[in-house]
RNA sequence: GGCCCGAUGGCGGAGUGGUGACGCAGAGGACUGCAAAUCCUCGCACGGGGGUUCGAUUCCCCCUCGGGCCUCCA
């Protein structure tokens, strides 16, 4: 077996992957702030952190990871929403949360092992606060608990920012109250009537950074295996919580392999969200008949460091990757996975590349036990293209109908049924066995 | 403006200092009543300009274009 090499942000290189524990493998991903709808992007690290999962539980063991992925349910975005609705915070989250889950479990992505909230997690943000004063790195000013940044000499070790660039450039202008410019915000006062809870610094409520930090603290230990998150989170997000968790545990790391995700580009589809007033969301392209499967595999056709474009093209194209794939598996019980898919995945999940080894497997059981490892082909051949169709009955009768008119050499009659069902989305092949139908 | 990343055939996308995977689409053939599926064959792409080198798509520099970040966006 090939070593496992993920590409660490923070060595900005490939590095062989060590856990501290192989019995207890921990991984910690950014998740939502459930606000509003996700769109497709939003899935992107959703499905390739659960691409990794997948590849450490085969590699460490079923139940050897850990996978955590917060849920933040306090945010401002979420009670502009809940002011806009004229209902409580709480409610706009847990509807969002549900559309999130029910999104990611449509896209095959199974459910991490932990998905702690950070409304369920005050007390240990406030804790971690009081730890990170005490230790001289965090103040108090104006109603807010702010992290010193010019307190922590390696500041800025993951994203690698010069500090007088990042002043130079910045376009929000500098709170009174701050010490220094760079300092963020780790608690925040919260007005009456707005959600908020009691602490030492009045009545509030966290800031953004440091939920992950409490809550990886609180599940997961002082360092994490992974941490990961898309592209944009790496500063100042990723930044701010290491320089948190680090200073609150006396300078030990907080992770020790960093995987950020690249976007999805969105062109075409920005084009055609804008004119129709809305983005790409995983049901909107469910109800324009494309599959969650296939969506799924779109999002794994790029290695997922790299930008994607994502496109109808691309779903167009997935769909009949599938079909493909399907087919050559057909009903064979699932086997051991190939060895070139493995050895594609170990090498930084180059996911292109194991799709294009899953495409040379010759063996049935083999092909489902590597697209296993992909999150795909998890259902039958006959699930998949027969599946959702609606009145197989009045399929089967028409193709017995079809079958006579051959039978009588009444070809003309026999492509009119062929076309007819067509028309409705149902393709027909003339095998050795017989006629079997498909969805198109 | 600063920092960072990307640019490969019609499309998606691996990879590499020395004859450029794979998938999808397309073309031709076999098969079929005709199709579909399957099998065989084919298309000969590394953004532009310099440089290093015996040789660059691969390394270096510049440019162009696209994307990300620059305090709460996956």
């Amino acid at each position: 077996m090939s070593e496992l090499r993920l590409y660490d942000a923070m060595a900005r290189e490939k590095r062989d992957f060590v856990p501290a524990d192989p019995g207890r493998v921990t991984m910690y991903v950014c998740g939502p702030t459930v606000y509003g709808r996700a769109h497709v992007g939003n899935f992107r690290p959703e499905v390739v952190f659960d691409v990794l999962g997948r590849v450490l539980r085969h590699r460490f063991g079923a139940n050897a990871l850990v996978h955590a992925r917060n849920i933040t349910d306090v945010d401002d975005k979420i009670m502009a929403a809940a002011e806009r609705e004229g209902v409580a915070p709480s409610a706009v989250a847990s509807r969002y949360e549900a559309a999130y889950a029910e999104d990611a479990a449509a896209l095959g992505v199974v459910p991490p092992t932990l998905a702690p909230r950070a409304t369920e997690h005050i007390g240990q943000m406030i804790a971690l606060i009081e730890r990170l004063i005490a230790a001289g790195h965090a103040y108090e000013a104006a109603g807010h608990a702010l992290f010193h940044v010019p307190s922590d000499p390696d500041y800025g070790v993951l994203s690698r920012r010069d500090r007088e660039a990042m002043l130079a450039g910045a376009r929000v202008e500098v709170a009174p109250y701050k010490r220094d410019p760079a300092d963020f915000v780790l608690w925040k006062p919260s007005a009456p009537g707005v959600i908020g809870w009691e602490s030492p610094w009045g009545r509030g409520r966290p800031g953004w950074h440091l939920e992950c930090s409490a809550m990886i603290g609180a599940h997961l230990g002082e360092t994490i295996d992974i941490h990961g998150g898309g592209i944009d989170l790496q500063f100042p997000h990723h930044e701010n919580e290491l320089a948190q968790s680090r200073c609150a545990h006396r300078g030990v790391p907080l992770a020790r392999y960093w995987l950020h995700n690249g976007f999805l580009n969105m062109g075409e589809m920005a084009k055609m969200s804008k004119s129709l007033g809305n983005v790409a969301t995983v049901p909107e392209l469910l109800a324009a008949g494309h599959r969650g499967e296939t969506i799924r595999l779109a999002l794994l056709s790029a290695q997922y460091r790299q930008p994607l474009a994502w496109t109808e093209a691309l779903l167009v194209q997935s769909k009949a990757t599938l079909d493909r794939l399907y087919r050559a598996a057909g009903d064979a019980p699932s086997a051991e996975p190939d060895a070139g898919v493995l050895d594609a995945l170990d090498d930084d999940l180059n996911t292109p590349l194991a799709l294009a080894r899953l495409a040379a497997i010759e063996d049935a059981g083999g092909i489902r036990a590597s697209a296993a490892l992909l999150g795909l082909l998890g259902g039958s051949a006959d699930g998949w293209f027969q599946g959702g169709a609606e009145d197989a009955g009045a399929i089967e009768a028409a193709i017995v109908a079809r079958l006579d008119a051959r039978k009588r050499r009444d070809f003309a009659e026999a492509d009119r049924i062929r076309a007819d069902l067509a028309e409705h989305g149902i393709l027909l092949e003339d095998g050795a066995g017989g006629t079997t139908w498909r969805r198109a």
